[in-house]
DNA sequence: ACCTGAACACCGTTCAAGT
DNA sequence: ACCTGAACACCGTTCAAGT
């Protein structure tokens, strides 16, 4: 790129403007005089950049005005079904745009840019946005296949399934929000997840609603933790701050607050502690196991 | 109002279309015949209704058309702060918006009608949408003190907080998904119900690393519930159905996969106790604090 | 100086016009 | 018949114009 001729340059940063939004169709692009100063070019280069982009359509000639910025032709031609775009290829963009940018990111007009497509093409493959999270979540879930056959231990067994559903929330930090197991969609890569569970817990003594119950409550924790991390890199994303840094700017006012009688208490808790988020899942899980065994007990 | 004479009934039912949107500025009126035919009534009555509307400035006559709905007059003076508009009063008005029907549906815009003020008299009072958010939760946590002084067991303690936070977050279903444990904000009430909690553990041979685990993986427990619980209420709402209707809706294609091998153990889950959250906050909370126990002893 | 309406840059999705 | 761009009815928030 640096190794471009001024003029090629200059063309490609007037480009950039337009596709950023800096300059639109019917401004001005910056004159030969503008292009002099700005650059530091002579006025033959700043020509040769601006008729290049008439050359290329991006920009025309008004008598008397300058050059003006034209309306960016259509890419593809319309009505004509783009060429293998498929729902699978719609969900691995949604999943792209999730996992890079977060679930607020994924509209459909993004997911349609990133596949060079119009928007409304999407529509042809999911019904609504929602049925495209939910194939998202289906597909992704996927990734994360258990062992055949399972550890014969059940307690293994519950460590792997939540530390597997664990460890895949953190690839996609968006998956946590999305899941639901009150209304399970028919994916079967989550359905699988399940049935695996209750085989590990069957015929161990557990009535049919204490194993629900469990299968239901186990997922509910790792899952609500799970939101918690990614709620933590939403922040951070958003604010540039890291937890850390966070707590470094309210400690002033949290010490202040500590003074204040009841909440001296707060002083025992460790900051540390609340930031390390394995070592929150690894407790959590901990007590729920060892609860569970005093039940099968 | 079931007390209110027929014509004003009427009077009022016209108006509730257009506060809702059914009928919208420009739009006819149902005409005098209509009206008899909806409401059966007179003529008499049915041009009653009109004549008040036109009266009171919501309908205007039409000659040869019929009545017509008027643009709604600006309530206020502009430039004129609206009267006694506080940052209480708009957060007041975004729970109420926010438990009636979701967070979803908490725009600036709609808190603004619900106050009678334009849009951005509400940006005198909070920052943005977020900072409206944040105050509400304070609000609402202000709702639910722990008494004084604590129960002397700790683990009646620990039921009292985790049951305090699972019936707040029932009232205020919004609230589950909106609370923060990992950045919490300076909200005195939110950190006087953790400083509570910790008072209950304090002493008990709980290093402060495990203390401070403790009190953040049990109030995620419950968030991550009361999130399933509130995403029932949304999805209720949204759809029309409930969960037994759901799944009744899913039955076969549940059936069907219960066929395939893998999946068949996922016939001895049962589907009524993932719909009783009740019993699955009592049964994962108990899970938890027997693990904690063995922990303590 | 204080307040807020118009405007901007986004959304998801409907629907009719295009091929 | 198939496909999709224009349009609609929303957002949150900036900013300059109003009082």
């Amino acid at each position: 790129m640096t190794g471009d001729p001024p003029f090629r340059r200059i063309a490609d940063a007037i480009h950039a403007r337009i596709a950023a939004g800096d300059l639109r169709p019917g401004d001005r692009a910056p004159s030969t005089r503008q292009i002099t100063r700005e650059w530091g070019v002579a006025m033959a280069t700043a020509t040769k950049a601006l008729t290049t982009l008439h050359r290329e359509g991006v920009l025309a000639p008004v008598r008397g005005v300058g050059m003006i910025v034209q309306p960016p032709r259509p890419a593809r031609a319309s009505a004509r079904p783009a060429p293998g775009l498929t729902r699978d290829r719609v969900v691995e963009a949604g999943i792209a745009v999730a996992d890079a940018d977060g679930l607020d990111a994924l509209s459909m007009r993004r997911v349609a840019a990133e596949l060079g497509t119009g928007t409304m093409s999407l529509y042809r493959h999911v019904q609504d946005r929602d049925e495209l999270v939910r194939n998202m979540s289906g597909t992704v879930f996927a990734e994360a296949p258990l062992p055949e056959p399972p550890p014969e231990d059940w307690r293994a067994c519950l460590e792997l399934a939540a530390r597997t559903q664990w460890d895949l929330y953190g690839r996609h930090p968006w998956l946590a929000a999305v899941v639901s197991f009150t209304r399970p969609p028919l994916v079967p890569a989550m359905m699988a997840h399940t049935a695996w569970t209750v085989r590990a817990l069957r015929g161990r003594g557990l009535s049919a609603g204490d194993l629900t119950r469990e299968v239901i409550t186990l997922s509910t924790f790792v899952r609500g933790l799970a939101i918690s991390r990614a709620e933590e890199v939403t922040a951070v994303r958003a604010t540039g701050r890291s937890l850390d840094q966070w707590w470094a700017s309210r400690a002033s006012a949290f010490t202040e607050a500590l003074d204040t009688g009841a909440l001296s208490a707060l002083a025992h808790l460790r900051q540390d502690a609340s930031a390390d988020f394995e070592a929150l899942f690894a407790y959590g899980l901990a007590r729920h196991l060892n609860g569970l065994a005093a039940l099968l007990r």
